[in-house]
DNA sequence: GTCTATACCGAGATAGAC
DNA sequence: GTCTATCTCGGTATAGAC
């Protein structure tokens, strides 16, 4: 073995990443359209596909026993991990494309790559899915906060990068979600204390962001731990409203009036005062 | 019969009509709860409360005819629209507390007092039923806009009225209703081009009664026409949109940061500069 | 126009082989 | 853990009596 060559166990690692990525696509995509013509060669198909997958994944486990890193058992639990991993994305698109009673625990799975009952080990039922996901996607947000505007420079806010980055937040499933862990919470009275408390969380820390961006605006100073005023959660509560709608009526409709640019130039005007 | 009687015409209409709502009310309450004990005996009480029902809009059809008013016609047409209504109303109440895909053409019906049959004898399918609803609903916007904010005198914006209104608003279904439609729209594309033409001329409306509230609290003058400019239009996307998700936040979580009163600080804000 | 009955399908969830 | 097969229920939509 040359010294350049990588080592074996990331090889087969990634390897194996790229084999199951592959195979969800391709089931994506038997699920839609080739079962249609002939189901019994789709479905032939993604059977032994999904088993190479397996066999590698398999293989790379080896691997990384015989390596004697001594770290098996995390890098099992990280397997694990991950198809629960790809299974909340996979939620996420599908609910974010046909809302939470619109989407199927069926498509979510196969977008993913897997089958229902593969679903059903991990989570306990639908609405247990939905759950977990707002738990991510919320939490996420609480590391690197969900309102991290680009363009807000020291003496202002740059409206064209703001819009540009506008344009780019409608495509984004993400916006859609968002509405969609609201509307739950408010028709599932049993989840809706839980969601309310991520919202709050997630909304505090806008406002903080608010209030440092104000600071350094108005006085040229950066401040790690701010307190936010009230005006400063009010303009967040604002901020976020308009990042929800106007946004997504501005893809509805397309009207002009409605586009990035407005968007923006009403977050600067918000952050302005 | 004494001077003071009223037109009977016109009473048996308003028995008819108060009928039919105390039978769509009972039919409500059947659906949701008796039926779990009693099935039989809750059916049996719906279905004779139709037959009456029917039996004194007819009898009300008669006297019309009687009374050779020559618009028998007319109260036809207006007793098949009032199903119809009913039925979008009904429409409205379950879309807005179940999301579209999570309400049933069932529910619908029964929510209104009648079954599915009825309602497919009126629409087509049921996003035939959305999309006329959106149609009445964006539609009645257009007449008596949605933006119709109280609270707004001639020196500024009472922070107090307009708080209390949004509080109320708050409870309303409408909220939700308008996210369904926006995010149907989204969802949707054969039916986003229609939806986008009714969000657009929604929009219109409320940016013309945003240009119309400015230019009193500026120069004191209230004109009809008005042209908004674009500072006006970009207000009344920003109001929109805190219309529709701080008050369904706030109603989520109850956090103060997000209550009608920091709504109607916001729109104070937003009206103010 | 309205109701009852039903066709037909796809949903959520479970059982058991591997 | 994952898949296949299956249960059970409820959905949309239609047919036909009244």
């Amino acid at each position: 073995m040359s010294r350049h060559e990588p080592d074996p166990q990331e090889t087969i690692g990634a390897a194996t990443r790229a084999l199951a990525d592959a195979t969800a696509a391709l089931t994506r995509m038997i699920g839609s359209h080739v079962n249609q013509v002939v189901p019994e060669v789709g479905e032939a198909l993604a059977a032994s596909l999904r088993e190479a997958s397996r066999g590698l994944a398999d293989a790379s486990e080896n691997v990384a026993k015989r390596a004697g890193t001594g770290r098996a058992e995390e890098r099992r639990r990280e397997r694990v991990d991950r198809t629960r991993a790809d299974l909340l994305d996979a939620a996420a698109r599908v609910i974010a494309a046909q809302s939470y009673e619109g989407a199927s625990v069926g498509d979510i799975a196969a977008e993913a790559g897997y089958t229902k009952g593969a679903l059903y080990a991990h989570f306990r039922s639908k609405s247990d899915v939905m759950l977990a996901l707002a738990r991510e996607r919320l939490g996420i947000a609480l590391e690197s906060p969900e309102l991290d505007l680009p363009g807000l420079t020291d003496d202002g806010v740059d409206v064209e990068v703001l819009a540009a980055w506008l344009a780019a937040a409608r495509e984004d499933p993400r916006l859609l979600l968002q509405l969609e862990f609201l509307t739950y919470g408010l028709r599932h009275p049993d989840a809706a204390g839980e969601l309310a408390e991520l919202h709050v969380r997630s909304f505090e820390l806008a406002a903080e962001q608010v209030a440092r961006v104000r600071l350094v605006q108005a006085h040229g100073v950066a401040a790690g731990d701010v307190v936010p005023t009230q005006d400063d959660r009010d303009t967040a509560l604002a901020i976020i409203s308009v990042l929800n709608v106007a946004t997504l009526e501005g893809k509805l409709t397309g009207s002009p009036d409605m586009s990035p640019a407005a968007g923006a130039r009403i977050i600067a005007r918000l952050l302005a005062d």
